[in-house]
RNA sequence: GGCGACGUGGCCGAGCGGUUAGGCGAGGGACUGCAAAUCCCUUCUACGGCGGUUCGAAUCCGCCCGUCGCCUCCA
């Protein structure tokens, strides 16, 4: 099956071919350490986590390089905010990036490189780039000269000249252009600093993924990822100095997602309008979120909004339920059928192909979901029946198990969804999301006023059996009677 | 001001030249002691406006209106 992925650099979709199958590499674009992540960063990481999996799905062999940009004026002015070094506020917040991405079951990259542990590959860079003939020192800095790069603006399409135009770059009288933009900045008091041979100073934004992709990949990649926000300059940047190093094309494909927007507006720092990831999963099951994400094709703007956190959590939950509900049919009076094959494993052969094919089609997860839901309404009628009647033929029940655990695969090999759903597990008790902190759930307790209710039901005693029902679910946990007993979950 | 993206049914959201995407919601019904879960029916001849191309356009072209992004750090 071929891929088809929106190449940025071209504007349209083209066919994927790596520069030496089966190995793909790939770098995205991480997070600058200075504070929690929120709603924005975990799109991004979300779509790349899926993007990979689904590479790999394919058979590629991925190399998957994201790094952490831990020293910029941010991370500094947070230092000095708090009174406390750089290093101190870069490492708490690396830390709690792991946290993150633990919970909304973002894989580790295989490399995750830190651009306080390659002072000596950007600096390496940067000498390059001014033998070359590409970069200039000025008074301890140095700049990169836009205009010596023939192919500037080639990948946010827009010329120096269109640029200077709309101008409100910003003049230094250390450039000697205003578009030229630092690899190197002098050491300023009391901020963290490298010795170079330009004297004491830190790298510049631009250079550190150049840097340690020429590092981890090598000079060419097949994939280079990132918010759409980082098309220009950053990436824009990239290309400039790598290719004016090598001669060679940086990236084959560019990868960009679209933004998180609330109420139409971009989420962001600067604009407070940011929900953090911490808030998302102590509210939610993280799947609701990584869901979420996958429910809007990448390269569309998402808007974010509570509600729809809600609706998310409603699909989500039919998903997993028809998927659990295996648990509950399998131990219905199981007669034997009339024999032959049952219709369900033609759509589940249906299913994977449409899921798949959609994927391959620049990344659809939208319309891959689309398939999948579609095959959720078929198990969804095989419960409706089977409930009433109390019993389920053995041809049916071995479909209903291919399916769910054909969704089940799907969902959790290439999503990222369901990990903490196992194939085999008694009716369930599910905890949907992290306790808050101080909260405690003693599920004994909860089973046993569940096995009273139980009783009282048989008693015909409903006013205590619905009691019982009413109360728990004021404690956000829903029983649900099923044919083969009282399952709950707590939301 | 420059460059770019987008406007789809009650809401969200795929599709991007001809066949019901899907999700959520609302109303009715089946099942249930009552619920929940699940199913069925209805809401549904949807595609910002006006022109054009075509046998045929949400889908291609032009103009207009509206929203957003980038142009400064940003996933």
């Amino acid at each position: 099956m071929s891929l088809k992925i929106h190449n940025t650099l071209t504007g349209k979709v083209e066919e994927f071919v790596p520069i030496d199958p089966p190995r793909v590499l790939i770098y995205t674009c991480g997070v600058t350490v200075y504070d929690d992540s929120h709603v924005g960063h975990g799109r991004s990481l979300i779509v790349f986590d899926t993007f990979r999996r689904f590479l790999e799905h394919l058979g590629y062999d991925v190399k998957f390089v994201r790094n952490f940009t831990d020293v910029d004026d941010k991370i500094i002015n947070r230092a000095k905010d708090e009174c406390t070094d750089f290093m101190t506020i870069a490492n708490r917040y690396i830390a709690s990036y792991y946290r993150d991405m633990e919970a909304i079951r973002v894989r580790p990259a295989d490399v995750e490189p830190r651009v306080t542990e390659h002072i000596q590959e950007i600096i390496e860079v940067i000498r390059k780039l001014i033998e070359k003939g590409y970069a200039y020192e000025s008074e301890g800095d140095v700049y990169f000269s836009v205009r010596s790069f023939k192919d500037y603006g080639k990948l946010s399409k827009r010329s120096p000249e269109e640029m200077e135009a709309g101008a409100r770059v910003e003049p230094s009288e250390k450039k000697r252009d205003p578009l030229d933009f630092a690899l190197w900045k002098a050491a300023k008091a009391g901020e963290p600093a490298w010795d170079s041979p330009w004297g004491k100073g830190r790298p510049g934004w631009h250079t550190e993924c150049v840097a340690m992709i020429f590092k981890h990949l090598g000079e060419t990649i097949d994939i280079h990822g990132g918010g759409l926000d980082l098309v220009f300059p950053h990436h824009e940047n990239e290309i400039a100095q790598a290719e004016a190093i090598t001669g060679r094309p940086f990236a084959r494909y560019w990868m960009h997602n679209g933004l998180v927007t609330v109420g139409g507006q971009k989420m962001s720092k600067s604009l407070g309008n940011y929900v953090t990831l911490k808030e998302i999963y102590t509210k939610y099951h993280p799947d609701v979120l990584r869901l979420l994400v996958l429910f809007t094709h990448y390269r569309s703007p998402l808007d974010f909004s509570w509600d729809k956190m809600e609706e998310t959590q409603r699909a989500y939950e039919r998903l997993r339920t028809a998927i659990e509900d295996y648990e509950v049919l399998k131990k219905l009076e199981v007669v034997p059928g009339k024999g032959g094959t049952h219709p369900l494993y033609d759509k589940v052969k249906e299913t994977e192909e449409a899921f798949f094919g959609a994927l391959s089609d620049d990344f659809n997860t939208p319309e891959a979901l689309s398939h999948v839901f579609s095959l959720v309404s078929e198990l969804g009628k095989i419960k409706n029946r089977t409930y009433s009647e109390g019993k389920i033929t053995q041809e049916e029940l071995s479909a209903y198990e291919f399916a769910s655990r054909s969704l089940l695969g799907l969902m959790k090999k290439m999503f990222g969804l369901l990990e903490d759903l196992y194939p085999e597990c008694e009716v369930r008790r599910v905890v949907e999301k992290e306790l808050e902190p101080g909260e405690v759930l003693d599920t004994r307790l909860v089973d046993l006023l569940v096995e009273v209710r139980t009783i009282a039901r048989q008693e015909k005693q409903f006013k205590i059996a619905d009691l019982i029902r009413d109360r728990l679910k004021e404690l956000r946990i829903e029983l649900e009677d099923t044919p083969a007993g009282t399952r709950w979950k707590r939301r």
